[in-house]
DNA sequence: TTGAAAGCGCTAACAT
DNA sequence: ATGTTAGCGCTTTCAA
């Protein structure tokens, strides 16, 4: 068998049957007005010869190509991949493929996956928006066209584009008070740039957290970074160097917390004795990290498989107004919080 | 706009223009014959309306779709994650893309993953096996088809299928000369299924190891996994409840290291004191862990690089005979193996 | 009950 | 220098 030629077509199996294609088609389609003896030669035939319909004459058909494009800040980082499988499970139930971009956290390398993706005309996305990005012109241009698109855990245009959230704010408050609760009373927080959903909700449940503690806010125990390890780390040893040190600390994400991890220990300190961590993140590191890390953690194989079903939903009804499905976080409590 | 009407094509630049669609689609591969100010009034105007020119209808006349599939043993593991990554910048540079599936360790899904991939016209497959699979009939159709595959990390058919893989041998001889030197006597080592070459090659690299530092082979000391974590925690509990337990543990990857720190821990052993443990893993997480995972770093972006490498390789040049790419590991000397 | 023809978007051989 | 035609694989109207 040769190159390029490795696949059978209807054309194939009418030849060798001896009647059109259209005939072949239809019987393949169990379509009512071909003779039954037909239908079982053509469907025996195709069984042997493993056909399988080409899908880029039916994509070119149809005009539609039954591929999702799917765009994550990075895919080394287990939140995403396991979010990608949630995604992954809802789509082959469909007989979707998704195609898979990053945005290495950059709005230039986003704007271009969106580009891309476009191009192999996937018929919509499903994006979690890059840290850089405050920018949405590149998502407009698909709201415009009315070309379906979901966000999830990052998001924007919420009242326009459906998206999966958790609650967030929720969230940042548990938080709060499991520390309040386990005696620590300087509560520090290093939160991501403030354009970003995520950064702002568990901004605002912090700030809420402590004052439902009866805490006051002190503004210098809330620290921001770029949501990159090594700017976590300078986060960290800024909250570290104060005056008044906090006495547990909670990080926006899995990469901030780790980090945070590893500058407390690098100085000296214990944890949870000296500081306590709680992070934001799946339940994959926690455990493996010493001492084991209190998490939120984020059901993150359903948050994919909601934002497809979002996604779903768009195609077959292009009309439907856009949700947003919050999903909840729990609050796993580990050594790292507990004295 | 209308959905399914959101490209634009050929037609809709020839009619505006009004001339003929060849004459399009010759002006914008500036073919020479084509006057100039044709050309150049075509090539704005394809601009302005954003034209890119339709994949699908590409990928039915050339019988090339321009895509990779991609199959990794699961997708949440930072090493084919990273893998991954390096493919795709391969990829990119020459305008492919690529679709990922995970075989989640079973031969069945692997099986299935083939399938799908082939029949949505991938033009050729990048596979890391899993670890059930010994029967490779799957691959031998492709092979016999003279489908472009190139297999990484966990391979088979090394004869007919260009592979890359690390020097497991050499890998593992470091290890355990690394104990040998440190003080440690009766090292242990926690393997995978036999039929993995990886599982065989870092086995020999153990055994040849053992000798050339003039220490004999116990048998016990050699036990074996099926890579899940769970399994790998029963492996280590079982060197660890030895009448004469091992002074020194490595774990044949990621899972399996992780898994063994967690059971030493567990049981109360101190790492490197009691026992000493060396991983077989990637740079991210080892300094994560407590104490950091001395470990063999594979260079998984080149790995996912040179894959794809070898891929383009059998596309350019389907009769080349398979060649095997090796690359070098490096030992990285943590706190877990150094007294 | 079946076949012929058109068309999805594109290129290339073959006219003109 | 440009247009026409055929064909990649498939479905679907229209004809028979």
């Amino acid at each position: 068998m040769q190159r390029g030629k490795s696949h059978v077509s209807l054309k194939d199996i009418a030849r060798e049957i001896g009647v059109s294609i259209s005939t072949v088609s239809r019987a393949l389609n169990n379509h009512p007005d071909i003779s039954p003896e037909v239908t079982r030669k053509v469907q025996k035939l195709a069984a042997e010869l493993n056909y399988t319909p080409n899908p880029l004459a039916m994509g070119l058909l149809k005009q539609a190509t039954r591929m999702i494009g799917v765009i994550v800040p990075d895919l080394v980082t287990h939140f995403y991949s396991s979010i990608i499988s949630g995604i992954e499970d809802i789509a082959e139930q469909k007989g979707y493929y998704i195609l898979i971009a990053s945005s290495n956290e950059t709005l230039q390398k986003e704007i271009k996956a969106v580009e891309n993706l476009m191009k192999t005309r996937v018929e919509g996305l499903i994006v979690c928006l890059s840290q850089e990005t405050k920018n949405y012109e590149h998502f407009d241009r698909l709201i415009n066209n009315n070309i379906p698109l979901v966000f999830f855990d990052r998001v924007c245009r919420t009242g326009e584009v459906p998206s999966v959230v958790v609650d967030n704010v929720d969230a940042a408050q548990k938080i709060t008070k499991h520390f309040y609760k386990n005696g620590f009373r300087r509560i520090a927080y290093i939160a991501g740039p403030d354009h970003l959903n995520i950064s702002q909700e568990r901004t605002q449940g912090y700030i809420s957290g402590l004052k439902s503690c009866g805490l006051g806010f002190h503004p210098e125990l809330l620290v921001k970074c770029n949501l990159s390890s090594k700017d976590a780390i300078k986060a960290t040893a800024q909250l570290l160097n104060l005056p008044e040190r906090p006495d547990a600390i909670f990080g926006i994400n899995d990469t901030v917390a780790f980090a945070a991890m590893k500058e407390i220990k690098r100085q000296g300190f214990r944890i949870p004795e000296d500081v306590a961590l709680v992070g934001f993140t799946d339940e994959f590191h926690s455990t493996v990290v010493d001492p084991a890390l209190t998490s939120i953690t984020h059901p993150t194989f359903e948050i994919g498989q909601e934002a497809a079903r979002l996604f779903f939903r768009c195609v077959e009804n292009p009309e439907a107004k856009a949700t947003q499905v919050i999903l909840n976080t729990k609050l796993v409590i580990r050594k790292s919080s507990v004295k």
